[in-house]
DNA sequence: ACATCGTCGATTGTCGACAATCCTGCGCCT
DNA sequence: AGGCGCAGGATTGTCGACAATCGACGATGT
């Protein structure tokens, strides 16, 4: 029941059905979902680590609402990341599964390009839920877990607000959406530079502490 | 209450108290912290989240064991979130904190060299802690705090099993330890190798991709 | 008019009892 | 003897009621 709960929670927040801010009290929720407070108050909990609610002891919780530095956060985690996933894969590489993703690819773009948002949404996620999977790194797709649920909020308060899911092909994500698109280098120079410059400020910041 | 509870149970486990694989029945353990099974119920999902409780539905909840493989997703993702935290601070570099990391990681030195478990792993947290709080980055820091619990959990484990904690500056996390110690022109070429390992590892994946 | 304090409603936090589910071990059948 | 089913105990899941806490509103005194 109580992973029922927040799968409906879930679907009715990133629907938009519940605003971000609008407060969520758990006798209403109770009455609504048709069960005890018990384990909607687990649900609300596992929303809360998804990052979907926020609440403050004894006075209220509330959906969620993400501010531009949030979005920053959630992008720059994301890429590093989905940067560490690449390297895990690297050594079991093996070219069904690239095929695969360059297909689950293809179907993205061409969602995107239909203007069929929740489609290209869903497979969005199911793309980069690959990337993750396919890491075979447990605590790494936990990672991720805690990182989607917040990208989902953005993207369906981007398209209420927008008329259009918020990342699109050339917007905030194009490193990994370009990737297997319409130029495959722009996107190997996108993510060596990005990685470059990871290597080269870390080393400055290295080379400026205090000598022993 | 809650928030006591855990802080409670957590104690109990990091102290060995409670061995990993030991079960956790939630009627003994409200006897024993005096509380409901509510309450600890929700104490309980907290120390899931920290990685330091598994449960399965309807049988029974147990203090983790960690397998070797966990133990090298632990360090793995650590390694990744610190190189990008470093990457968050460099912007925002200011040499009072880097004083004092260096100050903090001395002291860290002279407690694992005096052979103090105890206060070694309590300043080696707060060690890294800075390091999260430095980059400014909330979620970052969120995902740090899942992986703090499963270290000191290890690290608990591996000094009652071998009568010292597991990671010392010369082990796992030499990389970050001799940071500031003995050997800084090392510790650059250990960060500088992984990183640039890691950005030939993804340009090398990019490159296998097929050519649209 | 304004500040301060108390009261009240709303909401979350906690509790004890009951229901649903699963594992174990025993009896029974083949 | 070996496998199957079934009851019993143990454990988690759920429920409804009560307690603790907070914020807002209004009374009251200066």
């Amino acid at each position: 029941m109580r992973a029922h709960v927040a799968e409906r929670l879930r679907t009715a927040i990133l629907s938009g059905d519940i605003p971000p801010g609008a407060p969520l009290v758990e006798t209403a929720l109770s009455n609504r979902f048709e069960v005890s407070r018990g384990p909607l108050r687990e649900a609300l909990r596992q929303l809360i680590e998804e990052g979907l609610v926020v609440t403050v002891p004894y006075t209220g919780t509330h959906v969620a609402s993400l501010s531009v530095e949030d979005v920053q956060e959630i992008y720059s985690l994301r890429t590093a990341l989905e940067i560490f996933a690449f390297e895990q894969i690297w050594p079991h590489r093996d070219d069904r599964f690239r095929a695969e993703l360059r297909r689950r690819n293809d179907a993205l773009l061409v969602t995107i390009d239909a203007g069929d948002d929740r489609a290209s949404i869903s497979t969005e996620l199911e793309f980069h839920g690959l990337v993750y999977e396919a890491s075979g790194h447990r605590l790494l797709q936990r990672a991720w877990n805690g990182l989607r649920g917040r990208l989902q909020l953005y993207w369906a308060a981007h398209h209420r607000a927008h008329g259009r899911r918020g990342p699109r092909r050339d917007s905030h994500d194009s490193y990994i959406a370009a990737a297997f698109g319409d130029d495959l280098d722009a996107m190997r120079r996108e993510i060596g530079d990005h990685m470059r410059r990871g290597v080269e400020t870390t080393e400055r910041f290295l080379r400026s502490l205090p000598a022993r």
